[in-house]
DNA sequence: CATGAATGAGATTTCATTCAT
DNA sequence: TATGAATGAAATCTCATTCAT
């Protein structure tokens, strides 16, 4: 093999990436949306050393001068496609409206969600994966993310100390571990699911092994919970 | 900036990679020892893609020439690596004798071990990190590391077993699923130690976080598994 | 492919090549000839460029060193293959006796004879080849290669003259091109058949087609020297 | 000496690749081409494996980067050299307007011209040379140039049938086998020049002797196309 | 006589970025 | 705004040869 690269093909990125749009002449707009588009599908498949800048223009249908016109340079626009990707996960996550459902409902609707958007964003998983081999270099840069989740601790707390009150939960849950618990319990099983998959000798992936998967993330939480 | 790459330096290795040894002309084993040590370093730093064959060789006070001499390329390399890691973790947790402590002790000695070790081998986790994200095209042509964890599993369906005998656990556990998801609480605090802290802003790295961390981690799990 | 070279897979080297034979330690004789046998078999597969001295030494199953101790370097060796390639199809020409063959009869075997030594051995064309590639530089320097010839424009002399005398033959055949025109009419088709298969889409090496072409080298070599 | 390649120097290429004309700055077409004529005289001069391509590049006064954006990688390169010299070839055949002439006339002048542009054109041979010790890997993959030679065929069939109905030439000549033996007749006193002058002990490219084998190629397949 | 580990120079190829139009 | 040709630095990998044993 010739060059070696953080490539991983067919790693699949779900709905946001699909056809790179019309050339879209003289739309600056457009043509900035598919460079952020194609720059997402092209980082979250082959990690941000493996991506090719050349290979991001040409996903987008766009000119290589124009991504470094929109956002400077390749490692500026990795931090975009990050913010892009924190957002729309905090986008979805506001839309649970956790504050008006019972305590352990909105709590499993939580785990079942934090499960669920993994499945259908593989992307977001890997990015994640590739900032932090990179110490979050970029994210630290960012001024937009650091409070993205004082909201969701926020609803977090909210869940528990409701639940606590009426007996639902244990009283010595702090929010902050809860939140990394849930989603550690989630996002392993996929950060980690070709390693695993190929440690076990099975395919975790399969749709049965997702529905028992689901089932014991949500298991291990609220079994905790108990008062 | 000129090139992109995976690097993250400074990432630390811990203990095992410490000064390359000295020369060694014509010890054909140290040298492929201290090449295997540079790689393991070099890999864990800057992930597959990011990580120097020039600066792997440097480090092992060896010829660049050896390298491709006893592993044939960098992904094969990568690849030796990667079992070296496994052998490591594996031989640790065979040590741990957790079949002659009882139950609980057992449950709560075996998540403080997978804390642990992953806060004393950080490199554990890059490798892992970057070897999904190639999706384990290298782990998938290995043959010994399939094996690896039919050991660890059967010493959790052992402690499972003998807990809800005695009444110390709920008696509906998946050792596989349970496995997964003491790894996951602990794993995803490391891997992704660096966006976490960014975003809430503090140092998950500090001794407290850690202590704080272990215990909540424990408590999920013991918690979980009350009958 | 990661390096390109001038090697050509599978060209095949006669019967001179068959198992390095025994490792033959402590038997420098033996030693010598399984590197030459290697060397010739490797040269005529992949060139002088193409040609690996770690191969060569792999197919002898001898030391890389000896190599060098026999041979003194790489391209000493490959004028070592060259002097033995074209002492055996001397060799072998003076066992065809000519000069006891009526003039026709013998022209007709010395064709027959150089057509059907170049289907055998078709490592002695892709020496050839390589060396003038590199304009003989090697050979230039061989003292015994540039008597070998004589010997057979002598015989080409004779079987011209006694023609001429008994009417079979023109009489203003100059030996030395008739040899040139002999050789050149069976060479060029060995010489150039991978592209002239190519191009012409049919296989040149078939049986049928050799039968097809040698009859055809005789007709006319023959046909030109009718009075 | 360090690394021994199919080098041979001052092999010369004939007229077409004199100065690697002007820098030529944003001249897509200009740089295309420099690169090609530069790369078919290093190939011709070199060999495949010997050609290098930093040499090629700074013989087209071109960036070796450019070379990879145009050809992809040497060996295409190299198929781009060669069917560039097949068309050149092919272009002067079709200028000889062999079918207006007479067909002793005709079948001389088509000897003449295929001795001649030998001649004029060595890095023909060269290359033809290198592409057969690669067994045509590269021809292979070409689908121009297999039409090439019907075009060929098609004359030298019309002479012969011409020839045979005015009684000039003989009857039973396979076209095909023919044009082989024409092109034999020249070519491998040319490919084989080196060896053969040293084995010889003179020198084939001298004028006269270039005159005097002329001469005979004619004579030989006129000589044979006697009735 | 024999071994194979070690070496330094250099090969092809890749890549983010800039420049001329 | 948009294009894609051009660039320099650096990456992986190769190879004939020598050295220590």
């Amino acid at each position: 093999m010739a060059a070696v690269n953080e490539s991983a093909a067919g790693a699949g990125t779900g709905s946001e990436t699909t056809a790179p749009a019309p050339p879209a002449r003289r739309d600056p707009e457009r043509t900035r949306e598919n460079i952020l588009r194609a720059a997402l599908a092209e980082f979250a498949d082959k990690g941000l050393g493996g991506a090719r800048v050349d290979e991001i223009a040409q996903r987008a249908g766009a000119n290589k001068r124009m991504l470094y016109h929109y956002f400077g340079n390749k490692e500026d626009l990795f931090l975009a496609v990050l913010e892009r990707a924190y957002e729309r996960i905090r986008g979805a996550e506001t839309r649970l409206h956790l504050t008006e459902l019972e305590p352990i409902a909105g709590m499993r609707e939580l785990i079942r969600f934090t499960f669920n958007y993994l499945v259908e964003a593989p992307h977001f998983i890997r990015l994640l994966n590739s900032e932090n081999l990179h110490q979050a270099r970029h994210l630290k840069k960012s001024k937009r993310v650091r409070e993205l989740h004082s909201e969701m601790l926020a609803m977090i707390g909210d869940l528990l100390r409701r639940g606590a009150e009426r007996g639902d939960f244990r009283d010595d849950v702090d929010p902050t571990q809860l939140f990394i618990s849930i989603t550690g319990v989630c996002y392993f099983y996929f950060s980690n699911i070709h390693t695993l998959s190929t440690i076990m000798g099975a395919d975790l992936s399969a749709k049965a092994a997702l529905q028992t998967r689901e089932a014991h993330a949500i298991a291990v939480i609220l079994g905790y919970l108990r008062p």
